[in-house]
Parts: structure tokens; C-alpha cells; sequence
DNA sequence: TGATGAATGTCAACGGTGCTGACATAAACC
DNA sequence: GGTTTATGTCAGCACCGTTGACATTCATCA
């Protein structure tokens, strides 16, 4: 098959070798993506569902259990799981609401946003490494692509990022 | 900060907001790229571990469960739980090897292959649509930040793809 | 030929993290 | 004062990763 597939025509760029390729492009980079936060989480005993919830805490602090949950797309009794224990050993503060005194306001304590900021360089590190390798326009399409592939009702909460 | 971040500077053009801002990108993102295959897969017992072995096999057919294992970076116990299901189901084949009597050849069977379409149908569709929404330009990019994002060891099975 | 090692399969146990279902409490709201 | 909302919790289950141990088959080499 010796069509290079950028024949710049909209319609037919995209052959099926250079889909499978995405898809396991995709397969592949969340693997690096997740390796090094992997690794130190296992030092504290903690794992992925604590470093989402550590993170997106750390991004939106003093938002609420019910805010975090449609932000994870998990279960209730999942996120708990996990908050549970990160409360418990000191990372995280929950905070009852003043407006509305059943909500809880989560936050990161001194320890978390520590913790946080050990994953964040790891993940930063390697991110950073991967754009500067690629070069500023391979970045706005990486992020164009990415964003594109969401769903519809995520897609909200990453455009609340900028 | 009001910067941009795209002053055209190869070495400051790395804000940290971007790189956060690439790191959630790649959470929802995988998000979505998971979500229509789930949907799929539920419907048949399986699960995620079941897509990526049928997925390499159909990619690489007549490989060996060695060289799945490297590929997949699991281990054999957990691999073979899946690959069982997949052999008593049907879906895979599993022939000695001609050459090295102690290796499995493991390909699709008709049904495997079938399988195999519709989870493929189903995520080919949504990077269709990224990649059109995105252009040309933009799938380059992405393709060389996943790139550069990969282990090192992991890339090899990568490049071995085109 | 006989020892060694490689490729594979399997059993058992455990851990993290999803899920459903059920139930409880406190507080807001009408 | 009844209903709804936000949260927490218990129990149980499924998937899929792990380690450790052991068995079988077969290639290879001294």
C-alpha cells in the first residue's frame, strides 16, 4: 500500500493503517503516560483512582464530593473508597459548606498537595519532554485531536481547564 | 499569567498550565477512546484485557504468547486468563509451532475476526471523526507527541506497526 | 544421552478499582 | 412536614493486575 495517505485531499486522508496506527498510538502513550505516576503511587500504597482524585482536588480546590464524581465518571461508593483513605492519612480536608452546609468542600492539606506535586513533576516531566521533542504545532494538534476524540459531556469539564 | 505561551520560543513555550492542560487532555481523551469498545465488550463478557489481546493478535497473526506478553507488558498468568476464555470461546486459535514445538502460533478464528470488526468498527469511527474534525496537520502532531511520549521499549512494538 | 533452560500452562492468593443494591443521616426546599 | 439532595457506608461482585510455586513439553548444548 504505497499511498502515503497525505494526498491533502479532507476526505480520504484517513486510511485504515493510519487509524489502527492511532488507536495503538493511543494504547501505547497512555502506557508512558501512566508508568511514573505508577511507581510512586506504589510507594505510598495508593493508586490511580487516588492520583485522579489528588489531582483534579489540587485543580479545583473546595470543589464538592458531587462535582468531583461527574469530573471522574465513577460511582459514588468508589470515589468514597478512596477519599475515605486520603482523608484518613492526612492529604485531603473536607470541609462542610457554609452556603449549603451539606456539601463537603474537598481540599489538599500540606502532605497532598506535596504528594501532588511529586506525581505532577514526574507526569509534567515526561509531557514536557514528549512537546519539546514534537515541537509547538505538533502540541496544538496533539491537543486538537485529543479534544476531538472526547465525549460530548467531558468535554465541558476539560474546557473549564483553560 | 497572562502569556500565551506560544511566543514561538523551542524553550519557554512550555507553560505549566499547557502541560497540565495536556495531561488532562489525555485522561478524558482515553476516556473516550475506551468508552465504545466497553459498551461492546459488555455485551459479551469481556473486558478490556480481551480487546488488547485480540486486538495484537489480529494485528500480528501467528505470534507467539511470548511475544504477546512483551507487547502487552502483563503477565503470563494474566495474560492466559484471558487467552483461555478466548480459546474456549472460539474467537482465538492456538496451533503449536511447525519450527519451535514449544511456542503457540495464536491467531482469529471467523468468529474472533468478527469480534474483532466491531470493536474496531466502533473505535475506528471516533478517530475518524477526531482526525477529520482535527485535519491533517493536527493528526501529525498527534502522532509524534504519542510517539515521543512512549517508553522507550514500548515504541519498538510502535514502529514495528507501520 | 542427559542436564539445562526456555515456552507455556495452571493453581492459589491478594490488591485496586470499577459496579449494583440497600440503607442512613443531615440539610435544604417547598 | 414531606420530599429531594448531598453525602457516607456496608456488603458483595467482577475484572484484571500482581507474586509465588509448580508441572509439562521441548530445544539445545556439553
Amino acid at each position: 500500500m504505497g499511498d502515503g495517505g497525505t494526498r491533502g485531499d479532507s476526505l480520504l486522508f484517513l486510511t485504515d493503517a493510519q487509524l489502527r496506527r492511532g488507536i495503538e498510538a493511543m494504547f501505547f502513550a497512555y502506557r508512558g503516560f501512566t508508568a511514573d505516576p505508577d511507581r510512586i503511587l506504589e510507594d505510598y500504597g495508593y493508586g490511580r483512582a487516588h492520583h485522579r482524585a489528588i489531582h483534579f482536588i489540587n485543580r479545583w480546590p473546595g470543589t464538592t464530593v458531587n462535582n468531583l464524581l461527574s469530573i471522574l465518571g465513577v460511582t459514588k461508593q468508589s470515589l468514597n473508597r478512596v477519599l475515605r483513605t486520603l482523608i484518613e492519612d492526612g492529604l485531603v480536608e473536607s470541609a462542610v459548606g457554609t452556603r449549603d452546609r451539606r456539601e463537603r468542600h474537598l481540599s489538599l492539606t500540606e502532605r497532598g498537595r506535596a504528594l501532588e506535586a511529586e506525581l505532577s513533576d514526574a507526569q509534567t516531566a515526561r509531557m514536557r519532554d514528549a512537546f519539546r521533542r514534537a515541537g509547538p504545532d505538533a502540541v496544538q494538534g496533539f491537543r486538537e485531536v485529543l479534544e476531538a476524540m472526547m465525549d460530548d459531556d467531558l468535554r465541558q469539564h476539560f474546557e473549564g481547564t483553560a
